[in-house]
DNA sequence: CCTTAACCTACCGACGGTCAGTTAGTTGTC
DNA sequence: GACAACTAACTGACCGTCGGTAGGTTAAGG
């Protein structure tokens, strides 16, 4: 009767659910039981998996940012201007139909209150691994001077701050026309803080796409 | 024995030893029992004036915003012009020494793991209380044509969120040359996106001076 | 002006319930 | 048969509750 499973596939599964779990409920309002009874298992497995439940946040956060990393990486060495990299990166757009479900349970998570320890880890992962493929890309931007920056680290770092802030907000908002000022108010301030061409940076597009695709994923009751 | 206080003494008294408490050891590392230990008083009593440990928070944050908001107000009504209220504003100076080392704490308290709660109803709180006072500023500015930003609400909360960021990050930082170019940085970023003259927003030495006299200040271990 | 009874409210501390995390032991697989 | 996945009962820590106490204040009665 008892379901076994590869080591893998059973983190794996934890780590859905998980994720499910802390977009429905908020991470607090989760708990481990909650994840046991929704996989099915007793309490030891998963202890047996994981050393505690904000390890499943860590590697939750892990997991999509080194996806995001790459992303970036790919982006940044594509043979295109600063500008449209900016863009793309900004906005990261190509993900894998695999992937989006969970970039929109972790976006609905950000929002949601009760996730405020879920929210800031990712933020703050997000900032280490992507800082690196970033800068790359502000580096292009700057040595072309398109951009016009006084410090490519810093420049970088606030813009991913600005970017995750903005998301954060984002998630919060219910209302699309504020939305959409909102986003495009960063449009403008993106651009300036880079010091780029006016109205170069696009984000209103993309995003409010995205977002209006991904509530409609979010929603889905659909099982694994 | 058993001292028996007025209920604005006593509950004051509850925020006053709450707030040092989550200082030292973040607000989930601290319990009930440590705040009533501190004060020297039983379970009851805590629930007598607080219906949960969150509401201590709550309590905490709205009584800094609503301080700083008063600032703001006032800085807003002065006859100086838009530049010089936004520099006082961005990086409030006079404030009263009763009031200095709250601030100080609750600085520390940003930058110290496990207060993520904390943390995040700071700053929601901060950007509900603080937007209006903050946004008349800057709709002076742009009136008087030196910021120029194409919404003046949105400005205004882009404007508190990088502050509040800035702050945050700023906490985390040990380094102090770090932390000077972090800050450059942001009166560079700050002014641009406000349009206004460039090094025309100056935060570097009213916010370093600050943090090394609260770094000092946080650190006594000055009873009441 | 003193007494005393009714009343108020800060304060008490044991207890219930919840939940993260542990451990000793069992089952299935290679 | 050895090792890894898994179980289930258990522990300890903590939040929040609840019936009750104690010190003080008000006001009626003498």
């Amino acid at each position: 009767m008892k379901q076994r499973k590869s080591a893998e596939t059973r983190r794996q599964e934890f780590l859905d659910v998980s994720l499910r779990l802390f977009a429905e409920k908020g991470f607090d309002r989760t708990t481990v039981q909650d994840i046991i009874d929704a996989v099915g298992v007793s309490k030891g497995t998963f202890y047996h998996y994981f050393d505690s439940k904000r390890e499943v946040v860590e590697e939750l956060a892990q997991g999509l940012s080194q996806y995001a990393a790459q992303l970036i990486e790919d982006i940044a060495a594509q043979d295109i201007d600063a500008v449209k990299k900016l863009n793309s990166a900004l906005t990261i757009q190509e993900v894998k139909q695999e992937h989006l479900r969970k970039k929109a349970q972790m976006q609905g998570a950000l929002g949601r209150s009760g996730n405020f320890y879920l929210a800031q880890r990712l933020i703050d992962i997000m900032l280490e691994t992507c800082a690196a493929p970033f800068a790359v890309i502000v580096a292009q931007g700057s040595k072309q001077g398109i951009f016009d920056v006084p410090d490519i680290k810093e420049a970088t770092d606030c813009l991913l701050r600005m970017m995750l802030t903005l998301k954060q907000s984002l998630s919060r908002l219910e209302d699309p026309s504020l939305m959409r000022s909102r986003v495009q108010f960063y449009e403008h301030a993106v651009a300036r803080v880079l010091g780029a061409p006016p109205c170069s940076v696009n984000l209103l597009e993309p995003l409010m796409r995205r977002y209006l695709s991904e509530r409609e994923q979010g929603t889905q009751t659909k099982a694994n």
